[in-house]
DNA sequence: TCAGCTAATTCTGAATGCAAAAACTGGCTT
DNA sequence: AAGCCAGTTTTTGCATTCAGAATTAGCTGA
């Protein structure tokens, strides 16, 4: 097993909530598991601590991140910035290809809409986020991108996601694509950000976790058994 | 020597181009050098790796990132987003205490401009963006622009600043605490856009390195050498 | 002399071993 | 019975060790 996948490998644990915020990371555990030493897996750790997936406590083991509101909230803003960037610099960047790709996956996602497949929509969904920052051309944005989309979607399984806000979703997606065929950048990217930041009104208002931001706390949350 | 210690040591050699962009990473003389063994010093090559200083060559070891053109083209654009979105968040959350400390600061970086002292000019010029960055109040947003930041320094030591870019500099400076003490945030999101536009235009028009993106180039740089 | 092949050396990546720190257990005191 | 302390076990962090890959050096034969 390569160093790279066993990042990975993990990293999918810790954003598919397979190791929940706050749970304890039992080293040994995830060793047998994935079958590898610890010495790997612990360079593995760290990564993910700079990543900011991970809390170290020195001499007392590493825990998955906790997500406070207020971390939801920064990871929002941050994104926000992000992707109305990646909109901006996409209009002038984008190729004819890419834009009949979106343009597929938007008509996909609208199918799934339709049938009300949450998790068919969301992955076209991100699809087309992806699509946008890639069609910006700057792998540094897109690799911070990324990271922070990651972080973010590990909250996802706290939204229930109303149905007011679906068709809103999808009809703002709709202004997206049209701001695209246009290349329209400003437009794109003010898009983007009402869009962003209705999405995350919707994940704070359902008030997940304290407001604390205290990784410390470890008086709540059992450790996480691998499988 | 703690984890984190190595850590910002090994990245402090890389941005201030101790070890110079494209340089290969001898392992054994660091571990020498930092009275430390492998383990640890493979973590933190890990880690800086995956902030981008350092790229890793399976089985090949490790080598400094060099920075492209594109690369700065890139990082610059990603800063650009990161310090406008900091400047209008901070508009609304900044202290009076923080806009004195700025205030200062500016005072300050204007009399090393007039002794025409280079390096305290730009020690200031740090911590003027740095205090902006802290006053939006958010920690996901400082880390990553942190991060860019310190990319971009390695930079720093092609660039030559010319006098009227320096004039130029401080005269947006002085717009920069205008906007923030009016509280414009979109005033001050756009002189910090110009700003960075203008100096990353200086920057790449210092013309440094090729235009590849390559990584693999193995045939040009000698070993760095640990003191 | 020099290209090509093979052996030795060096270096990388990962497992194991070891000392120190933390967590846990059982017994003792109040 | 509750709290506290000493001894034990577990866990952490790092050094060391080991196998395998890559590079280098040396040798052979044109």
């Amino acid at each position: 097993m390569m160093h790279d996948e066993v990042v990975s490998r993990l990293r999918h644990l810790l954003i598919e909530g397979e190791i929940p915020p706050g749970a304890r990371i039992p080293e040994r555990e995830l060793c047998a598991s994935l079958s590898i030493s610890r010495t790997p897996l612990r360079e593995a750790l760290k990564v993910l601590a700079a990543e900011g997936l991970v809390v170290l406590l020195p001499n007392r083991g590493s825990r998955a991140a906790k997500l406070t509101q207020k971390d939801v909230k920064e990871l929002f803003e941050v994104c926000e910035a992000l992707e109305a960037t990646a909109g901006e610099l996409a209009c002038p960047r984008i190729s004819e290809e890419q834009l009949h790709e979106i343009a597929a996956l938007q008509a996909n996602m609208v199918e799934h809409y339709r049938a009300r497949d949450l998790p068919s929509y969301y992955r076209c969904n991100r699809l087309i986020h992806e699509s946008i920052v890639r069609a910006a051309d700057n792998a540094v944005l897109a690799g911070l991108y990324e990271s922070i989309a990651a972080r973010i979607r590990r909250a996802r399984f706290i939204t229930p996601m109303s149905p007011e806000h679906w068709a809103l979703a999808v009809q703002e997606h709709d202004g997206m694509l049209n701001a695209l065929q246009r290349r329209d950048a400003s437009g794109l990217a003010h898009i983007l950000r009402t869009h962003l930041r209705r999405k995350r009104e919707e994940v704070v208002q359902a008030g997940f976790e304290e407001t604390s931001g205290s990784q410390n706390s470890s008086a709540d949350t059992g450790d996480f058994a691998a499988s």
